[in-house]
DNA sequence: CGTGCGATGTATCGGTCCGATACATCGCGG
DNA sequence: CCGCGATGTATCGGACCGATACATCGCACG
């Protein structure tokens, strides 16, 4: 997972160990509280021992400005390799059924734009499937099993049934939008401006690089 | 979170592995897929060191019956003890931020009705806070930094904020019912018979044991 | 002028839990 | 009588987390 979203996120632009956890934060914030660098860092050295990342000599702001006054410590930069390229190819293309869980799904998800219609669509119908099961065993034991549990894990699994209800019907959606050939439906709010279509392979002009 | 929930469903009647397991994802569907053998016989065997399990000898069903036809193997049923007991009250007291995460919180509140109404509410606000920072943190990435994501990966937020704001709405009915002295109201679907009231500290004629 | 504090930054260690795997028994239907 | 699905116990490697340590930078406050 960490891997594939390493992978991901640096084919946007090269990173160092912060930055990179900050993006993660935010790009996977709906999911996951904030990645450790309790794995983040170990998952840093697998990757490079792999040859799918390279670690990138910090740029001392142009050349001599700034020589060696405070002897320029840390910050080591990571770029992707062409084998990293390829092997984040594989594992889209691979989206096995660990795929549909929650974090897999979410990061998968994190990076559609990345990847190919019929695999989201491949991906979207996985976890579908997923989360009907979930919510089939829930109405299960709230219908079967109802006096054997008392009042609060009744509760507990009347939200949880909520929630993958909640879900089938915003996959179902999405789904509906990929075989239309559509990017996801922004009818929302407002937020900005116009429609931006953008679609799959996101218009390789996309990299922002903001470094003071 | 597992040593939890393993003291808080043996208080219940004493069980073997595969019957904890069973009743852990039934209790806990709604939070999370299944516990693994791969963590809960280490963990079994973690309690028991520290005594607060303890193995009781497979009952040989009415005593000479069944004498050793098939030299009765496995089936090491557990039980818990009166330090468990107490060890169990001890980690509901403590409750600290990581009952806040999505499966802590759960797993507490699976065993609320084995929880005093103080230490629930005290949860359920903690949880609430928990939430309502996540919300902010996705407002503002949907906010600010909008226009620096792509299409899906503002899907992705958008969802999670959808939840988060009913989920904060769903703990303000619950803290509602607690502070009224209620159990939580079951005004839903009229699943079965009319309005048990039973609260907190639970009827104690409570063991179900359906053993063939 | 300094001083302390919050953000930036890299890194390790112990522990929890998962997924795959192995193996043995039981009861039932074909 | 044979296989297959449910019951049952158990281990191993690996992923990830939470706590912790330590060092630098810039800025606000006294």
């Amino acid at each position: 997972m960490l891997e594939f979203a390493i992978l991901g996120l640096l084919q946007e632009s090269p990173m160092h160990g912060y930055e990179l956890r900050k993006e993660l934060t935010a790009k996977l914030g709906a999911i996951r509280a904030a990645i450790s660098y309790g794995s983040l860092y170990p998952t840093l050295r697998r990757l490079q021992a792999a040859g799918w990342i390279t670690e990138a000599a910090e740029t001392p702001v142009t050349a001599e400005e700034v020589p060696a006054l405070t002897s320029r410590r840390g910050r080591v930069v990571y770029k992707i390799t062409a084998e990293g390229k390829e092997r984040f190819g594989q594992l889209i293309a691979q989206a096995g059924p660990e795929t549909y869980d929650d974090t897999g799904f979410g990061v998968h998800f994190a990076f559609f734009a990345r990847t190919d219609q019929a695999t989201r669509l491949r991906i979207l119908e996985g976890r579908r499937r997923k989360i009907e099961e979930r919510r089939e065993g829930l109405r299960d034991v709230l219908g079967r099993a109802a006096e054997r549990l008392d009042a609060y894990t009744l509760e507990l699994q009347r939200h949880g049934l909520d929630a993958c209800e909640r879900e089938v019907r915003w996959l179902e959606e999405l789904i509906a939008n990929e075989r239309s050939g559509r990017a996801p439906t922004v009818p929302n709010i407002g937020t900005a401006g116009g429609r931006r279509e953008d679609n799959s392979p996101p218009p390789p002009g996309e990299t922002r690089n903001e470094r003071p």
